[in-house]
DNA sequence: GTGAAAGCGCTAACAT
DNA sequence: ATGTTAGCGCTTTCAC
């Protein structure tokens, strides 16, 4: 059962005073933890809390203090990619460590049609968060711009071309993907192409790039084919395509690991032998990378990384210390794969 | 660049109502889309509102109101299951969609820590939610019971032992075991083993319970393993496991498709045929029981509807409908593993 | 150390 | 159809 109390209404404040005998003011001190309370007077509020049940309203504190003490994280993927990514789960946490730290209170809002858009936009505008991460937008997403005109303090996670000018963290991607591509170069194989993926975004156009500028004069178009998302069926698809069109074809790059995953299960269905007959090298390290037999060589992202300065960054803007773009390092991890 | 304003000040609705030559209430009116307000009115509010680059408070709004037109979704998973659990991804889409027509925004928060279990219960005690879904909570979960102490409109996914008396939606896990594993069984397996997993919740502890009543007589405890989560990890592990106390095992029922994966990858690293040697059946229908080979004999668990029926439940409850406790049916989805 | 009072920005009931 | 007014529950000066 809930504690005495006025029926049919939560206790304010008020309520709180009353029952200690003491002023509005002496209770919201007590409340807030403020200094200037005699020992007394604490006692008696706590025990009055207790006794009429009372919680703190947080509109009406949010309103006077104008601030929320909450930042939202705001994800804009599409429908199957959303849990696809293993990156996702990880970011997520890695910014509710550093919020959860600072306590502040993570929120995160999902964007699945133009209406969650338009009412995400009213949320932040609103002033129910103090601030935003943004995670993963595509080139020019609508939501990127509306945040940058809500001026709400705010980072990205990753740098979309058409982003708006606002802090953010990303790895080098076209870096990363131009070292395991030349590693994977390293170990002679002769016709090396690529499965990639997402190129209307940043992460997946730099890594064809990375790709690309590895490889230089050997770079041949006919062995790179392109799907839309990061999954295992692009995978299987794209390895078939490839082995069509150059069944010579001796060494992949495939733009994630679920995307590798996929391309070695085509590659094994075609019999040919990993990594004796084609090499291949993904992306990401995540859980996929473990899974595949063999084991994959791929680009080590630190996704918990990503998340957690992304927390920092928009924290030190609402402490108004600067917060600069910050690119993270990226390690290639070689398994047997390649 | 903004809009004329009040410097450093956001712009209020009196703002609006000097800039428009009109009263507060006549722009409350406007801004809320009542009837009653002339077009010209209309015209002058909404001309003044672009002037002064007005956008409504929320927190206002809501204390005034006592709402807030949102809806928690609280995630409670351990780290590594969060985005492993490919149930999660759809179940949040399933509620969102629904909440999203209603017009009422998801917020999905996120238990990692103590610290955010309480940060949590404060932020639903605060009155910035109308209501919350919880979602996979494990027995006697503390958040679990603090909802039910908060008395905002809740709903479960899931119906873990232990759970406060609040309606809830689940699917019933050991009939669905049950189901696949007497299909198992009519495929002449003899020796029947189980990877279990998660029995501290509802649907590992079902899962067992259903294939155990299956087996009846022919249960043999010797031919069950168990792991903490469900994990392909789990799956690899469990299967090498299981293998080394029975070689001549011929069926397995894994409590999960990513369990099942591993499994499988173990059986065939031993050497053996699936499914000519070995039967093996999964439980999620998750894009795990396609990416195997062959591919996965599972139970479809319809995930988006388990979230946008908990949502709904949530609704009723705000409106004062019935909402009762909910049991969705699952279907056995039989491909080429058994 | 505590009380009184003003006001955060908004809605809604009541006048007109 | 519009203006006036009284709060919603809280924090925060400013007195004392």
């Amino acid at each position: 059962m809930s504690p005495t109390r006025v029926r049919n209404r939560r206790a304010t404040i008020n309520d709180v005073a009353t029952a200690a005998g003491l002023s509005r003011g002496t209770v919201s001190r007590v409340v807030n933890g403020e200094r200037y309370v005699s020992d007394e007077a604490k006692i008696a509020v706590e025990d009055a809390i207790a006794r009429v049940g009372y919680v703190r309203n947080s509109a009406a504190r949010n309103l006077v203090t104008q601030e929320s003490r909450a930042i939202a994280l705001i994800i804009h993927e599409p429908h199957s990619l959303l849990f696809e990514d293993p990156n996702i789960g990880s970011i997520l946490l890695g910014a509710n460590a550093v919020l959860s730290k600072a306590d502040y209170q993570l929120v995160s809002l999902i964007i699945d049609s133009d209406r969650d858009s338009r009412r995400v936009a009213d949320y932040l505008r609103g002033g129910l968060v103090d601030g935003a991460v943004i995670i993963s937008a595509r080139a020019s997403d609508p939501i990127a711009s509306a945040v940058r005109d809500i001026g709400v303090p705010a980072a990205f996670v990753g740098h979309p071309p058409g982003t708006p000018d606002l802090p953010y963290v990303a790895i080098d991607n076209a870096a990363a993907a131009r070292a395991i591509t030349e590693r994977l170069i390293g170990t002679g194989r002769r016709r090396i192409g690529m499965i990639a993926s997402a190129m209307d975004r940043d992460s997946g156009n730099d890594r064809f790039t990375g790709f690309r500028d590895a490889l230089g004069e050997r770079f041949d178009a006919s062995l790179v084919v392109e799907y839309p998302l990061y999954t295992y069926a692009a995978g299987l698809e794209g390895m078939q395509e490839l082995l069509r069109r150059c069944p010579e074809i001796d060494g992949v790059f495939a733009a994630s690991d679920a995307v590798a995953a996929g391309a070695m299960t085509a590659l094994q269905e075609s019999g040919r032998k990993v990594p004796d007959d084609v090499g291949i090298v993904g992306f990401d390290d995540s859980s996929w990378a473990l899974r595949t037999r063999p084991q994959l060589s791929t680009v080590k992202q630190p996704a918990d990384l990503l998340g957690s300065t992304a927390a920092e960054l928009v924290l030190a803007q609402i402490e108004g210390r600067p917060s600069l773009a910050q690119v993270l390092d990226t390690t290639v991890v070689w398994r047997e794969s390649a």
